[in-house]
DNA sequence: GTGTTTGTTGACCAGGCGGTTAAGTTACGA
DNA sequence: TCGTAACTTAACCGCCTGGTCAACAAACAC
């Protein structure tokens, strides 16, 4: 009964490739379904036979955002070196960044406005997984492994300094004058810098 | 010829207080005249009697958020202690997400966005500010005041860290329990910690 | 009080919005 | 090769958009 062809799979991709680049650079009731059209170079008649509603490619776009945002946290070891751990997270998320700005920028749109389409994703997914790894963190930082510190806090960082190396680039190449790479290893070791020092457990 | 009457000083208040809220939520383009009407509890012929067009309703709120933005990051005085001038400077932009948080999403919005409308604002009066300001944590660097690292990135990460406690709100109520005192003194610790400890200048 | 400036608004406009439909074209299995 | 299901789109719809305007009300200087 529901076979899906190539021609379909072809054109939703680039449906949605065109919406993700449209709605992280308007958010979603900035961005309009001609432009997502033209981006795709179709009709708009065309895109909504894929996508019957401009919500739908929305939610789309994000929920695949979410998962791939999902991957690398769900990977933190209890049973590696903390450090270690921590800081391949946020190697991982910053490289993130870089990869994919617009996913980036398309999760801080939606937060921003209120988290209107995922409050309840945020709540009944993340919400444990956060959790959980707080406590691996809780229990590093009990067995003296990492300095004392609020776990959740920790994740705050790692989340807020890696994403703005997506969410405010226009800023940053008004500020910055050196290679895109050269910007990127910069902020690796910066951020190395003040993750693992700052997080040294006291000594015993 | 141009004298501004109270009724002016009120109404234009109330307008720009409105399109701060809904600019804010929904950015430039996703934000709408009647909106703004409604929330300032105008008609919109009223509000467009103050403000001929939307767009300058938007730079006159970023305008005055900019403003507001750039002071802290002026007092940072040369000649007192690196790390309390830097933990001072962070404290009060927390502050800021604290007090002003939709300031702090209008800005991010634009950014996000491209910065179509503060392009210039940025290469012109930011670039200068920042640039002065980076050669003088890079003289404390020098003087052994202060651990080598990237005056810039370090920016970078006073700026992510503090905005975002109110841009991503909504995230941070989802995996938050406690009362908003007890987040933002528990961020102040936490950012106090990796700033500090993270900064702290080698052994002699 | 009166005249003039300032403030307010309903009605209106052209264009853009998300979405539908009907009619046509293309792809493809038999 | 042919039939049919999948694909494409011009034309259209009602509504919303930013913005204008003329007519009216309020405030104020004298």
């Amino acid at each position: 009964m529901k076979k899906t062809t190539r021609i379909q799979t072809e054109n939703s991709q680039r449906v949605l490739d065109a919406a993700l680049e449209v709605f992280a650079a308007h958010g979603f009731r900035g961005a309009t379904v001609d432009q997502i059209a033209s981006t795709a170079g179709m009709s708009k008649a065309n895109i909504l036979y894929y996508f019957r509603r401009k919500q739908d490619m929305y939610v789309a776009v994000l929920t695949k955002t979410i998962e791939d945002w999902l991957t690398p946290l769900k990977t933190l070891n209890p049973a590696g070196d903390p450090h270690e751990e921590l800081w391949r997270y946020a190697q991982a998320k910053l490289q993130m960044s870089r990869d994919a700005p617009d996913a980036s920028k398309l999760f801080a749109n939606e937060v921003i406005s209120g988290a209107p389409m995922i409050g309840a994703y945020l709540q009944n997914d993340l919400r444990p997984l956060v959790v959980h790894k707080c406590t691996i963190i809780q229990r590093w930082i009990d067995r003296g492994l990492l300095a004392p510190i609020d776990p959740l806090h920790l994740l705050f960082f790692i989340w807020s300094t890696t994403q703005h190396y997506a969410d405010f680039m226009p800023q940053i190449d008004a500020l910055y004058d050196h290679s895109e790479d050269k910007l990127f290893s910069d902020a690796e070791s910066t951020l190395k810098q003040l993750l693992i020092t700052g997080l040294q457990p006291p000594a015993r």
